[in-house]
DNA sequence: ACACTTTTTTAGAATCATTATAAACTACCA
DNA sequence: TGGTAGTTTATAATGATTCTAAAAAAGTGT
């Protein structure tokens, strides 16, 4: 999908820094995870230009909000996404503090059998903790 | 397990503090979720008596690293723990941000096919997100 | 009980990710 | 081209967590 169409599809006009936003995100032969911190570094790396972090705040969580990145719920004291939007689960080595990427048919079958009144399941997320 | 003895086996001495937010976390009739500041208000409310943030905090991650609470993976401001240790998984309702238990046995068996070299699985959590 | 050392508690300061703000800037549309 | 509404930015504010250092408590040996 064309990036103005992301970007118009989560509320946001197409501005130049959303874009160059898009090009790190997006462009890429493989998904990755980042930090917010992370991203703004890539950013100034490999745009060799420096976009504002409310900027790259603002444009991440319109483009989580509408699926085009993925949180992944984990405990630390950054937040960290995914641009593997696809369904899918990770192991987390608590050594080296990385993620690692689960396909789906890695995991098997989740059946969740407990209802709950008036709600509907939106996600189920996997987190499998490794240690040496 | 006495107090005295969970205290000592996570490396801490059963000071008059420790053994308080020991009485306000496992003295109860059910197991429940809760967060630092949850945890403080809970202790003055409950035991008429404030106990420091740092003393706290000291405490239930020491409790934690042993493990006699548990962190929950979510993405949150704040940190939640688990008096309930037993292996099982949480819905997370998006709307009222509330956890909810899932029994090990709502969820069914989990297995996780993948390996990583050297590796082993210390724990295997899931996460339901529930919408309306 | 006493003197002495070690650990703990505490209030407050420091840190750091994230969010809010408000002024300067830019995109969009008539 | 002008005007309005949306954006960017640096910086400030917020808030959870961690750090610190001094006072208090606990442990130890006599």
């Amino acid at each position: 999908m064309k990036y103005v169409d992301k970007l118009r599809n989560s509320g946001l006009r197409p501005t130049k820094q959303r874009l160059q936003i898009c090009e790190v995100l997006f462009n890429t032969e493989k998904t990755y995870h980042f930090t917010i911190n992370d991203l703004a570094l890539k950013i100034k790396n490999q745009l060799n230009n420096k976009i504002s972090l409310a900027t790259v705040y603002n444009t991440v969580h319109a483009f989580e909000k509408k699926g085009y990145l993925k949180q992944i719920p984990i405990n630390s004291n950054q937040t960290y996404f995914d641009t593997n939007i696809s369904d899918h689960h990770h192991f987390y080595d608590l050594k080296e503090e990385k993620l690692i990427d689960l396909e789906n048919s890695d995991v098997g079958p989740i059946n969740i059998l407990k209802k709950i009144n008036g709600k509907k399941i939106k996600s189920v997320e996997v987190l499998v903790k490794l240690e040496d």
